[in-house]
DNA sequence: GTCTATACCGCGATAGAC
DNA sequence: GTCTATCGCGGTATAGAC
């Protein structure tokens, strides 16, 4: 059976990815070692060298995927021209996402500090175009009207930390479900941003 | 001279702090050794250990003096029983006093996981009385009926998040004074609770 | 109180057998 | 494709001279 032949190495790539992201993510890119990486896949620390160039590369695909997939989403929502519902819109899908991304959200916020210089430039490019696209609708609504915001930008900045937070405290099956949850903060971003 | 002769330990223990202080924020406290702290100190390495029992001590000694202050700041505060006077003064004292102590806010964020168990509960107990602090203080303007939200514990998270976040972009001499963006901020809590 | 020296360990990464 | 073995380095922490 010659398709066997590539079928460990096909799965064991995105094997060691997953097993890092769960690492880097509970004890901290710094304080985790290739050989404990290799021990969750279940090879040798060696063997890791076939998939990655080195450590360091491992943490920039993970961080830059993750920007990747979230700009992908936020693209592929429907438009909506109205800035009340693409306000909403862009609420929920914030806490959706990130909630179904607990770990690599929390690498891509803590671990920014341990990129190398280059590679920290193009994660913060990512991370900029979505402050920035939320930063635009804030500015339309303002334009029309619908909000009153002293500025668009410290408020896509103050909205984003605001949405983002629920990631330290939620937890499955706890008081509120996420759905409540997601009403609870729209209430909120509504009311903050004057409509 | 007799007192000489400790003069230089009553320097160097909070010099260790410092150092440390300034090392754990930029870099993380994993990524940073003993012998780098040694060396910004001006003392070998061994010699720290002359003023801490070991590195996780001296991340534990860092955080909680931040938290301790951060509680005695909130309480040294003047009495404040009109609501929305109050959350008022909260909203300034916490973009202020959290902006006057970038470094150790980060590290009392960023590194809650590089705790020991019976620390980080330590830690986490004081935490939670700010927070409940505010908790408490959103739910009297919910009886008085100056503050209209759906659930005051979840909205103390979602402000406390949304303040904190000013350090992450806020830098001196950019485009906004301290002032202006504590005007701004407060603008939008102020909305956010239904004031 | 600070130094030098060092014990002991685990790190990232590579070489070469199989 | 994965293994074993290893290099060279730097980690925390301690011992003992001064």
């Amino acid at each position: 059976m010659a398709r066997k032949k590539h079928s460990s190495a096909e799965i064991t790539g995105p094997r060691i990815r997953d097993v890092a992201l769960e690492l880097f993510a509970r004890h901290g890119y710094a304080a985790v070692s290739m050989r404990q990486i290799a021990e969750g896949v279940g090879v040798q620390a060696g063997t890791l060298y076939l998939y990655t160039a080195d450590k360091q590369t491992l943490l920039f695909d993970l961080m830059h995927a993750h920007m990747q997939e979230l700009l992908d989403a936020l693209n592929a929502l429907p438009p909506c021209s109205e800035p009340l519902a693409a306000l909403e819109q862009f609420t929920r899908f914030h806490i959706r996402f990130h909630r179904a991304r607990e770990k690599a959200v929390f690498i891509a916020y803590m671990e920014l500090r341990n990129l190398e210089t280059a590679n920290f430039a193009r994660i913060e490019t990512l991370r900029r175009a979505y402050e920035t696209h939320l930063e635009q609708l804030l500015q339309r609504g303002v334009a029309t009207g619908q909000f009153s915001l002293p500025d668009p930008k410290l408020a896509a900045f103050a909205l984003i930390a605001m949405l983002t937070g629920v990631n330290t405290w939620y937890r499955e099956g706890g008081r509120l479900s996420l759905e409540r949850v997601e009403e609870i903060y729209w209430d909120m971003v509504r009311k903050a941003v004057g409509a």
